[in-house]
DNA sequence: AAATAAGGTAAAAACGCTTGCAATTATCTT
DNA sequence: AAGATAATTGCAAGCGTTTTTACCTTATTT
């Protein structure tokens, strides 16, 4: 009636092995005479026998799973990581555990925990702001745990991302070589180091380098969503800015259509340069001048670390910067 | 060094029990004095005891974790529904695997066997397509499998979905009556059953209780992706459409944008109506009419559905339909 | 106060597999 | 051909829980 399941110990009798020899075929353990290996296999394969993945777990404390810890699946920048990172994971015969946490550090805590109780071999994290009830964690379980596309200001833990502080500096450079003096800087909140340190300090180097003076009435702290955007337009028109750099592509299309339907054009009236290069960019009119990001890289490079850190290899650099780019679409001149 | 883990036997000892009674409070069993709930609950909290997962899912076979299969998750579509999916597996206590698989049949196969190696206690699967292979294993495999936003023509396995066939004859219609003529038809594959039978006989039905003649010069068929819309564009141009029903979002921006960048004025020129109401309709312009389609609680009540066929509960139908509705924006007259 | 009924709790057998170690068999060496 | 070495294979002890069975306390009943 039940589920009625083979286990090695059939696969054992009917080859007329022991469960050890099964166990090393299945194994792929290279002490098996070719001919027993032969015999084994076919036993499995009329059985259709199929390891049990959990007794597996139990006996060799390793689950080829790993924990993502992820804001929001919903979000085609997370979206974009997280397929780098399992189609990395399937290469390696990972599977992946994925787990929203808005952001939350509650929640991620809570994650976090049942995630270890399942045993995972490693955890990928997103998510920009670790909180020290979080970090602690972390620290604790002693589970290699790498950042993607997420920054860590101490360097403790393994992180891939891109250079943000080049990249932003970068972009409001060409914002002011096209003319603009007073540039809207929106972003999440500047709780997060990525905003508050990193992206922060870009805008301020590409200012001071252009001898502008930083006006905090230009800074504008919000969601990571499309209606934040929208909504956020009537303050950034009443900034008198000409041009805003965006820290999320959602973010910037809610900007840059809250422009357009005030009747703005853009990128004659009002400029806007967005972060991650997502698909986004390239569906809205006018396309999004972007910071690129390779997203997919960067999920897939994390995992790739995730695996070394789990193998226990020698990794010279737990901080991987990958390269980024600058494309100009229709939303700057 | 290793990482030394707190078991149930160092709790059961630390608090002078059985590692039976231990379980139990654990399990939230009624059967245990207060009193001995109290002192063994104290030491779980002293020795930060966290129940070994693994351990308790050989015991139990119970894994409290579900398999996902989904096409891809970088699809607005099909990540929407994972975050229901998820929010509703995390409120009954259980974790999600993840897979992509591309609706690559092969992939669907594999994937289907690592998940159920690692003892899923259900699936939900996403994908229209269905290969007689991967129906075959799922229906060995006596593990409970819901379609989420996928149908099943044979009613065999749960499913959740709209009723697409009512849902596109009632936007067909609403193009005719905005006086067109010529709509053209585009969605994936015609080999899924969702779009060759469902949506298909809708769009029939609906010309033909108009009196217009089917032409299958006005279908189109390709891959649910942006690029593939504005690859196509040209092709619907010269069909001499006058609107269009499109099955997928992503795939209606790029029909969009390639017929206004071709210098169209939508809805003047061309209309566009498309099928899943995902965020993307409201971020391009002109806004996409488009069916509407509680993608969330698809689901949310998919995961539902896959509890209680986990936990072996009477359930009347095992197809379920969700109110869609039709919203007019302003890519139709 | 004796008999009976409930609780509570402990003991120990699974669960299905990996793995160190020992035993066996095959292959060399000279 | 005997001893030595190497290649195979089997044994059995875990891995950390759950769960069944049985036993032992208490409380309840009459």
């Amino acid at each position: 009636m039940d589920k009625q399941t083979i286990t090695i110990y059939d696969v054992a009798r009917e080859a007329a092995v022991s469960m050890a020899t099964v166990s090393r075929v299945v194994n792929g353990n290279p002490n098996v005479k070719p001919a027993t290996r032969k015999k084994v296999l076919e036993v499995i394969d009329r059985l259709d026998y199929r390891p049990n993945a959990v007794a597996r777990g139990l006996a060799s404390k390793k689950t080829t799973t790993v924990g993502v810890i992820i804001p929001d699946v919903t979000n085609i920048y997370f979206s974009s990581l997280a397929r780098g990172i399992d189609d990395v994971a399937t290469m390696y015969k990972y599977n992946i555990i994925l787990a929203n946490s808005d952001q939350n550090g509650q929640k991620e805590v809570q994650v976090l925990n049942t995630l270890l109780a399942k045993q995972v071999d490693g955890i990928i994290f997103m998510g920009n702001q670790i909180t020290d009830e979080l970090r602690a964690e972390l620290k604790r379980s002693r589970t290699p745990v790498v950042l993607s596309g997420s920054v860590d200001p101490t360097g403790e833990l393994g992180s891939v991302n891109i250079d943000y502080v080049a990249a932003v500096m970068e972009s409001i450079t060409d914002l002011i070589n096209n003319g603009n003096k007073r540039i809207a800087f929106v972003s999440g909140s500047m709780d997060e180091p990525i905003n508050g340190e990193y992206r922060l300090k870009g805008y301020k180097m590409a200012l001071e380098k252009a001898g502008i003076k930083f006006d905090k009435e230009l800074i504008f702290e919000t969601d990571y969503s499309y209606r934040a955007g929208e909504t956020l337009w009537p303050a950034i028109a009443s900034s008198h800015a000409t041009a805003a750099f965006v820290g999320d592509d959602e973010l910037a299309v809610g900007v840059l259509n809250g422009a357009r339907d005030a009747g703005l054009r853009v990128p004659e009236d009002f400029e806007i340069i967005t972060s991650n290069d997502s698909k986004l960019t390239e569906i809205v009119r006018p396309k999004l001048s972007s910071i690129t990001q390779p997203l997919y890289d960067l999920g897939a490079v994390s995992m790739r670390l995730l695996t070394k850190l789990m193998d226990k290899e020698e990794v010279s650099e737990k901080t991987i910067l990958l390269p980024y780019g600058l494309i100009k679409r229709s939303s700057t001149k």
